[in-house]
DNA sequence: TTAACTGCAAACCCTTTGCACGGTG
DNA sequence: CACCGTGCAAAGGGTTTGCAGTTAA
């Protein structure tokens, strides 16, 4: 027998809060987020919803180097990311890497890579951001 | 008045373990290292001695997507990382990125980026990489 | 001698788990 | 009415801190 999920306000809550977030976010600001729905939203719900979701599908894990792991729809998925060490938010890139190739030794098969930027933002804040390498 | 440091047999073990490991080690893999020399060494004297090393700059912290940072000798600094899946070890790259530029939106600054490759091992291992891109 | 360093244990923080209760289907 | 999901609290794992004793200089 598979598994049946059922249909939760908190479930809605925190789905929605990532999805309004509108890029990667963390356990606690999605707790912050959703409680305003779902005001005595425990952390554990928060953790045990984003583990059903990130299994199902319905959330991509956003993996960083040097910080926990952050969650978005996975519409809004690119690996490549930027990093505003000013705000600590991160934003989605898309990189035109398609002819991008890295060489490396005959030991080392690549599966994936990632190529992640850091920096700060001056002006208004965008959610999605195209970005091209010369 | 600046702190002045002092030599003990716990510090060179911790830093001869990461010295040998030759590439990015976590606090664990120090400690069980370093416990060959020193048997008694407790956990938190190699936090402490990590993080003053980090901060005498002894010492580089090297920040992994979805993992604890790790840390290695100044001089094999590299930002660009391969991260073996199966065996969870991490080797420097030096990848060939002096033309390489990122192009992003006006409102962002860029201070740095790193890539990171994933995949597997299949022969001998390495410490030192050299890879391309094209 | 004295001030930094160590080991141990307790304290923290983040994440997971156990359990009784409440709510979905 | 099954049984999944929730909230709370406790338990884990990793990192930091307090403290008394130890050691480098």
């Amino acid at each position: 027998m598979t598994k049946q999920f059922r249909d939760t306000k908190q479930r809605f809550a925190i789905k929605r809060a990532i999805a309004e977030a509108n890029r990667p976010v963390g356990p606690k600001e999605i707790l912050a987020l959703a409680s305003k729905e779902v005001p005595n939203l425990g952390i554990a719900t928060v953790y045990r919803n984003i583990k059903t979701m990130v299994e199902q599908k319905e959330l991509d894990a956003v993996n960083l180097p040097g910080q926990a792991d952050r969650y978005q729809l996975p519409g809004q998925q690119s690996k490549h990311l930027f990093i505003c060490e000013k705000t600590d938010s991160v934003f989605n890139l898309d990189l035109n890497l398609e002819d991008l190739k890295i060489e490396l030794p005959q030991d080392f098969k690549l599966k994936s890579f990632q190529v992640v930027c850091f920096g700060e933002i001056t002006g208004k804040k965008k959610t999605k951001i195209t970005a091209a390498l010369k």
